[in-house]
RNA sequence: GGCCAGGUGGCAGAGUGGCGAUGCAGCGGACUGCAAAUCCGUGGACGCCGGUUCAAUUCCGGCCCUGGCCUCCA
């Protein structure tokens, strides 16, 4: 059983979806106007170990959009003096590579905006034909008053909204509360023909539209960053049920913000770290298990310390199933097998990460004491691992691999070691030392046994 | 001001009406030329004030504090 919290009712409720046969998910994804910043990536991350999970049990559709129509990639082009479309591509690659190295397996389907437009408009003309909607100088708002439960999900009413509003109110608008479905478009912008002229869709309208286009009416989960529960939700699920006479989505789950001092990282703070720079420094997987070691709900402040300690982690569980590696030689034989029951318990509840992350320690742990088969250990390691997204890599590769950047080769460390172990011979110990002190300095770690001495990478 | 989350040991972070996850760090020991890694052992916590209870960190009430949303925002 999954039980998940639900915001649409502000509990934790167990997942029965509408068709188990078709379970379907839609998660809000990024505006493409620049870099995306390690905020941008927990929604990534966290709704990817959900759809992980979720193919256990279920068929399942996930749908993450991109934004690649909205004012601020308008902005971004006329301030380079580029075109629009070429902004929108550019950062559509980057974004797609920025997740791929976070360990995100591509969603089912990956809607474009701009190639959702029909649709959108005709979601605005059913809107306009049922009265939830109207014109006025060329827009087209939302009519808030004419749908009653307006402020569910948020659980804010009316007259609160209205009171704390420091909203601009359009002298178009009937009413402060009401948003653009669309908005016409100068010969510049980009925009498409209308029955209301020449104009570009609001952005609440986008995710409504293509939620419909590919998942369906009402879809089974629905998430996103907390930040955009209001108002970008509440409007979306405003214009899908009047539209479609059908809830939006059966269970709403949202991520907690990514902190960095003492508020939440965004661009308009001024305070982001781009999942790019990240990633010159950290393994992408690094930077996934960070996002992963607090609850998704909760916010998570991003520190030095923070990657440092999600870098031993990981560490420590390749090392176990490095020895693994080295003491079964047969591998391969336990290939297929499930992760720990205690893990995906862990996950089934509201995606329990950094509890599953404590029973994957525990496991490590009970390999070393010898008190499971290796191979059969590992491989339920490296199975809970897979659900997480996480130890993926071949133990071997993880701890010599070179980051990006100009770091020490291979060759040179295995020369150096050479050196060392001759000067070890001789018993010049204050020479050897000295290697490994250098070495040491530059991100590699010398650990002499029996066998020789061997070496690793580590965080510089 | 309104609405919503949350306050656990040096730090991060689970969980529970009575038996104190997990990671990092610390301390003692083993191993090692010395380290590292690993192993064994070990100390340390539940914001404040009341209430319910045989028993509360865990339930209830109040307070304080932190963060998010109310405007673009993952």
């Amino acid at each position: 059983m999954i039980s998940l919290y639900n915001t649409l009712g502000g509990e934790r409720q167990p997942f029965v979806p509408g068709d188990a046969d078709r379970v379907t998910m839609y998660v809000c994804g990024p505006t493409v106007y620049g870099p995306a910043h390690i905020g941008n990536a927990r929604p990534a991350v966290v709704f990817d170990v959900l759809a992980r999970l979720l193919r256990r049990r279920y068929r399942l559709v996930y749908a993450s959009n991109i934004t690649d129509v909205d004012d601020k990639i308008n902005q971004a082009a006329a301030e380079k003096g580029v075109p629009i479309a070429t902004v929108a591509q550019r950062w559509i690659r980057t974004w797609r590579e920025d997740i791929a190295g976070l360990g995100v397996l591509a969603p089912d389907r990956q809607p474009l905006a701009t190639e959702h437009v029909p649709q959108m408009i005709g979601l605005v003309k059913s809107l306009l034909k049922s009265g939830h909607a109207y014109e006025a100088e060329g827009h087209v708002l939302f009519r808030v008053g004419a749908y009653a439960a307006y402020g569910e999900l948020s659980g804010r009413n009316r007259d609160e909204q209205i009171a704390g509003a420091r909203v601009e109110v359009a002298p178009y608008k009937e009413d402060p509360a009401d948003f653009v479905l669309w908005k016409p478009s100068s010969d510049e912008l980009p925009g498409w023909e209308s029955p209301w002229g020449r104009g570009r869709p609001g952005w609440h309208l986008e995710c409504s539209a293509m939620a419909r286009e590919h998942l369906g009416e009402t879809i089974d989960i629905h998430g996103g960053g907390r930040d955009l529960i209001f108002p970008h939700h509440e409007n979306e699920i405003a214009q899908s049920c009047c539209a479609h006479g059908a809830p939006l989505a059966r269970y709403w789950m949202h991520n907690g913000m990514i902190r960095m001092g003492k508020s939440k990282m965004a661009r308009s703070v001024g305070n982001i770290l781009t999942i790019r720079e990240l990633r010159e420094k950290v393994p992408g997987e690094v930077l996934r298990l960070a996002l992963l070691s607090a609850r998704y709900r909760d916010p998570l402040e991003w520190t030095d310390e923070l990657i440092a300690a999600s870098r031993q982690r990981l560490d420590r569980l390749y090392r176990v199933l490095l020895d693994c590696a080295a003491e079964s030689r047969e591998e391969g034989l336990a290939q297929a097998v499930e992760p720990s029951v205690e893990l995906v318990q862990a996950l089934e509840d509201d995606l329990n990460t950094p509890a599953a992350l404590g029973v994957l320690a525990r496991e490590a742990r009970e390999l070393r004491a010898g008190t499971v088969e290796p191979a059969a250990g590992a491989a339920s390691l490296k199975a809970g691992g897979f659900l997480l997204g996480i130890l993926q890599t071949d133990p071997g590769e993880w701890f010599t691999a070179a980051e990006s950047g100009p770091e020490l080769g291979a060759e040179e460390i295995e020369a150096r070691i050479g050196e060392r172990a001759r000067q070890r011979e001789a018993g010049d110990y204050a020479a050897a030392d000295r290697i490994r002190k250098e070495l040491g300095e530059r991100g590699v770690i010398l650990e002499d046994g029996p066998q020789g001495t061997t070496w690793r990478r580590t965080a510089l």
